[in-house]
DNA sequence: TAAAGCATGTAAGAGGTTACATGATTGG
DNA sequence: CCAATCATGTAACCTCTTACATGCTTTA
């Protein structure tokens, strides 16, 4: 997830690890330390995915390769979730600007599938706790979580309706010019 | 945090593993794996805050002891949370009829105060995604942000008012009969 | 009597955190 | 010039997952 997470970030432009860190914690998509982001990235470079760049001053500024836009596409086009699917689908989503305009209401339906098939889930949830008698704390917390799903579900419609009607997302330049110095 | 669940469950009465992950399953509070189940059990067991019974067929079924009452009391009460503090509450309330009654409302105000916080910091992300230009994917994310904590905040409101009026569940007697055989 | 589900357990590894070490740069 | 912040990195550890091994019990 915190591939997926650089990789997006780095999307944007050239970045270095102590500022994407920080534009991760800015926007309130992951809040991870040091420890995981450097090593993510050195991870990243040996597989060649990013690459570091003549470093100005002390800062180690990393820009995404080509086979980094490619396995970046790919991690955005797979849907195959099992854990943390919440936290994984809201970085997915706020890279959706760069998959491609025709893919993203699939994205975006199958999410509501797997958001409809857990409501049901949380509904049974709530029958049993209702019918056996747990106590008010549960009950209460089992029904919020039913409400906080279909208050999902129905913000995923209203983004499936504005993936039809919204124009593609103008998309930054990757191939062609991409500053050398890292933005301050 | 299994910890915490374990005690939890184990303090409503007596069950074996396989029950432990279902029970925490079937809530839909936490879907963990038997590969962290058991290890957890062995890993309490030794610390002596739970004790395997003699077992009833094949299932080896834990109970309680009363340093693992005393340590899930700390547990429920111990607010400290910085990762996974949305999880965490989550366990904490469902396991809130277990707690002194003076003290949740303490509990649930603290709740509160962090969440009103991080409201703050999720408006403050909205304002800097809009005045930045963010695409619309990025946006329609901060702004469900937004609009999820204030949900959370008003139901925690709801939570504190039933506190106030509520009297105190009833609690299991602990201390005195349980059953040595685990319930099938 | 075979398949499905129940039940317990282990080993390897993923993916993080905390704590620590180190030092440059900037602001008051 | 001193403190705060910027910046990179490493090592030990924690918690959980996946994959595997093993065998009992119920049901069709």
């Amino acid at each position: 997830m915190l591939d997926l997470a650089v990789l997006g970030i780095l999307r944007r432009g050239p970045r270095h690890g102590y500022d994407v860190k920080r534009q991760l914690a800015e926007l309130g998509w992951l809040r991870v330390s040091f420890g995981a982001v450097y090593p993510a990235l050195r991870r990243l470079e040996r597989r060649g995915l990013i690459e570091a760049m003549h470093p100005t001053s002390r800062r180690k500024a990393y820009r995404l390769t080509a086979a980094g836009a490619q396995t970046l596409d790919a991690m955005l086009l797979d849907d195959s979730d099992e854990m943390e699917e919440d936290r994984r689908f809201a970085m997915r989503l706020a890279f959706l600007g760069y998959v491609d305009p025709e893919r993203r209401i699939g994205i975006l339906k199958r999410r509501r599938t797997r958001l409809v098939a857990r409501l049901a889930e949380a509904r049974l949830a709530l029958r049993r706790a209702a019918t056996s008698g747990s106590d008010a704390y549960t009950l209460a917390l089992v029904r919020h979580n039913v409400r906080t799903v279909e208050a999902d579900v129905s913000w995923l419609d209203e983004l499936i309706t504005l993936a039809r009607t919204e124009p593609p997302v103008s998309e930054l330049p990757l191939t062609t010019v991409l500053p050398d110095q890292a933005p301050t």
